[in-house]
DNA sequence: TGGGGCCGGGG
DNA sequence: GTGTACGGCCCCA
């Protein structure tokens, strides 16, 4: 028997010598790749039923039978033992003989694919070091496959050297996205530490097409990481490459790559990461492209300016310019990889999740797989996925902000409140009843009660991941930043942080194997009454409220008076606040949710249009001109005149398209809407011409001059004429509007704003 | 003129 | 495919 250290990085059921097993990919210390294979795992699922009966129903199929067996136990279930009828053996045979039982019995842990029980209860959470013991076999050609015969975490911080190779792909785009039917492959670009390879078609798809391969192969990477891979280039490839005649076999084991759950495909043997599922859960990038991407991460622009849409006009018009874009764009995946590798790798790591489908898995799923762990760990069955009717119940509370242009006012937030009142308050699916009783603290308002008796799953979890936090914090303190472990330890903690403060949300969430809507609306409830009292104990102390939501609350600011609020905050609820910032001045329109103030020379705009990419980006622009003018002048100061700066521009002709177009999302399948709207009629001539409409597609339109309702006039972004554009619409319904929002508040009339815009020019009927 | 559909971003 | 609260646009009756 052999000895080793192995970077596990994903855990997957092949099929062996005819037998379902499980397969270990792991590196070694030297990045050498090896397969571990345990076709010994004894698979399970709980029954909810008496063994006789179980056992009778099992014995109408003799050969199931014999081929696994049945023990009586017990198992804590949301909180409490019941008596189960355990089926163990063979996955094969466990899976058919729960199939059979689950038509007369409630059968647990059914649901749980194998590959993830083999990590649940052997402990083996990938992406960290393993010490194993093995012995050499033969399997599917690969250079080094072993039996596992032993495997222990080992102790280890920090990764191999990992292969990574970026590549990206310049197809013929007619139709939003490439069919492979139709649309040929003009070029591909691939990056690794080598440097960068482009390949151009010449007389051959076919060769450009094996050319990419065989340098994909030669590279041997652990890492292939793509922007739209999942969503749209391998299966284009695949299905083109079918048609031109070569199958995309860039794996290592098995060679071809093939579709799993959820959309995502599996490259055998290495890791998939498509960074655009990364940049899906980023809120602030508003329009998830890769050039935003690369400005938030500080990597440089490209160096001409492209789009995937262009790619037919560029192959037309300017091959140089294509490859140069597409050049830029690979080396741009390759090294937003480099930076945001420590954060996908450690979310695998900590939640159990193999990098192949962390990124794949929405945020609700990723905690869930966390819970899943420490559930088992702690001896409890999960709870099944089931699909329920959406209920909402009541959120945070909003204040009515007090209207006008305030100085001085100071922000008091909660710090983590929602996870602090689960913690404080035990609340977790299985400790909230409606029901009075002994050790049951009660509240009547929202006759639900917590159960003060026993430890709930959910608050020790959140809390556990609040220490583990602290924890990996304070050894920050202690390592040098140029330690490779850093950044290690640095991006695990925010994974805790991140994992914590979703724990809330996830209760909440119906098709949450933990949902409570109760557990949810009472944490809910809780925080108003924070709130509440924080507000009545502020008025008492004479501190007059401006503004507050959900966990903050804007104040006149006077430190005294807030150092003794917070204080009373920790003392008398429990809870910590922390003076937040200091608004030198802020502006409240009579909106909740909308506001913007200037602190420490940092001018701040919340919930206004400037955020939003549903307002052109011009509009945007004057509306941060404007604030900020207010807020640093303290009145309106020259604003009137940034306004007239601005139509007059736009009159002139001088504003790029680019800064008029309007961005929303589809949220849904077209023909599911029941009205007409700008962005839902583009999409819709769109879909006449052919483009596949999916849900999530961005779609950015300009409003052209015309007769009617705004909706016949707006045109895709790629197909609009500057010269066309009704100047009259964005003045009126954009730059005025947005303007407007943040005078208002001091005391100047829409009346005045539309002076300025009117008269300066050629006058009203130029474009009304 | 007001209500419904829809969207996006705040905490 | 984590939660709710909210404002504001456009369309249509």
């Amino acid at each position: 028997m052999k000895k080793g250290v192995f970077w596990i990085y994903d855990v997957t059921v092949e099929e062996v010598r005819g037998k379902d097993s499980i397969v270990l990919w792991g590196l070694d210390e030297d990045g050498v790749p090896h397969v571990f294979i345990d076709s010994g795992f004894t698979d399970h699922v709980y029954v909810a039923g008496d063994p006789d009966s179980v056992e009778k129903v099992l014995s109408e199929n003799p050969i199931l039978y014999r081929r696994v067996s049945i023990s009586n136990t017990v198992r804590r279930f949301l909180g409490r033992e019941y008596p189960f009828t355990m089926i163990s053996g063979d996955p094969a045979s466990v899976r058919d003989a729960g199939r059979l039982l689950n038509r007369f019995f409630e059968v647990f842990e059914l649901d749980v694919r194998l590959s993830q029980k083999y990590i649940l209860y052997k402990g083996v959470k990938p992406s960290r070091w393993y010490n194993i013991e093995y012995e050499d076999i033969q399997w599917g050609g690969w250079r080094y496959s072993h039996r596992l015969m032993n495997i222990s975490l080992g102790d280890v911080i920090g990764y191999p050297d990992l292969k990574v190779v970026a590549v990206d792909l310049a197809p013929s785009l007619s139709l939003g996205e490439p069919d492979p039917d139709g649309d040929p492959l003009y070029a591909y670009a691939l990056y690794s530490k080598e440097g960068i390879y482009t390949g151009e078609r010449g007389e051959s798809e076919y060769r450009l097409f094996k050319d990419m391969v065989d340098r994909l192969l030669e590279n041997d990477p652990d890492v292939i990481v793509t922007f739209m891979g999942n969503r749209v280039y391998y299966p284009y490839l695949r299905e083109r490459g079918g048609k031109i005649g070569l199958k995309l076999g860039i794996g290592r084991y098995p060679k071809e790559i093939y579709q799993s759950v959820l959309g995502h495909y599996s490259i055998g043997g290495r890791i998939n990461i498509d960074l655009y599922e990364y940049v899906d859960g980023l809120p602030f990038l508003q329009l998830k492209t890769l050039e935003e991407l690369a400005r938030y991460l500080g990597l440089p622009d490209p160096p001409v300016k492209g789009d995937p849409y262009l790619y037919d006009r560029m192959w037309m018009e300017d091959r140089d310019k294509l490859i140069e874009y597409l050049s830029w764009r690979v080396e741009t995946i390759y090294k937003s990889f480099e930076r945001l590798a420590h954060d996908i790798i450690e979310m695998s790591s900590v939640t159990g999740i193999p990098l192949d489908y962390v990124l794949t898995s929405s945020s609700g799923r990723q905690v869930e797989f966390y819970i899943m762990c420490e559930a088992v760990g702690r001896g409890e069955v999960i709870p099944p996925q089931v699909s329920r009717e959406v209920r909402s119940y009541q959120g945070g509370m909003v204040l009515e902000p007090v209207k006008g242009l305030h100085r001085g006012v100071a922000v008091i937030d909660f710090k983590s409140m929602y996870p602090s009142i689960m913690i404080k308050y035990n609340i977790s699916p299985e400790t909230v009843t409606d029901r009075r009783g002994d050790n049951v603290e009660f509240f009547e308002e929202v006759g639900l009660g917590v159960h003060r008796d026993r430890e709930g799953l959910l608050p020790t979890l959140v809390e556990k991941l609040i220490r583990l936090r602290d924890e990996a914090r304070r050894s920050l303190t202690g390592l040098p930043r140029e330690d490779p472990r850093f950044k290690v330890v640095d991006a695990r903690q925010r994974i805790y942080k991140i994992l914590a403060n979703t724990v809330y949300g996830y209760m909440g969430w119906p098709s949450a194997r933990w949902y409570s809507r109760q557990a949810a609306l009472l944490v809910t409830y809780l925080g108003r009454q924070v709130i509440t009292a924080t507000m009545d104990k502020a008025s008492k102390l004479g501190l007059e409220i401006i503004y507050g939501d959900t966990d903050s609350l804007f104040v006149r600011h006077n430190v005294e008076k807030i150092g003794e609020l917070l204080s009373w905050v920790e003392n008398e609820l429990g809870m910590e606040a922390k003076l937040e910032k200091v608004y030198k001045r802020v502006i409240f329109t009579s909106a909740k949710k909308r506001y913007a103030g200037i602190y420490d020379s940092v001018v701040e705009l919340v919930g206004l249009e400037y955020l939003r990419r549903d307002w052109c980006r011009y509009a945007r622009n004057l509306q941060y001109d404007v604030a900020s003018e207010v807020l640093v002048m303290g009145g309106v100061g020259d604003s009137l005149g940034i306004v007239k700066r601005y139509v007059d521009r736009l009159r002139r002709g001088e504003v790029p398209l680019d800064d008029l177009v309007i961005w929303e999302q589809i949220s849904k399948p077209l023909d599911e809407y029941k009205v007409n709207s700008p962005h839902i009629e583009v999409a819709r001539k769109l879909a006449m011409k052919g483009w596949k409409i999916r849900r999530g597609v961005f779609i950015g339109y300009v409003i052209q001059k015309g007769d009617g309702p705004i909706y016949t006039r707006a045109v895709h972004y790629l197909d609009a004429d500057p010269s066309l554009i009704d100047v009259g619409y964005y003045v009126k319904h954009q730059l005025i509007p947005s303007a407007h929002r943040v005078l208002e508040p001091i005391g100047v009339s829409r009346k005045e704003v539309e002076n300025v815009a009117l008269y300066s020019g050629r006058g009203l009927d130029a474009f009304m």
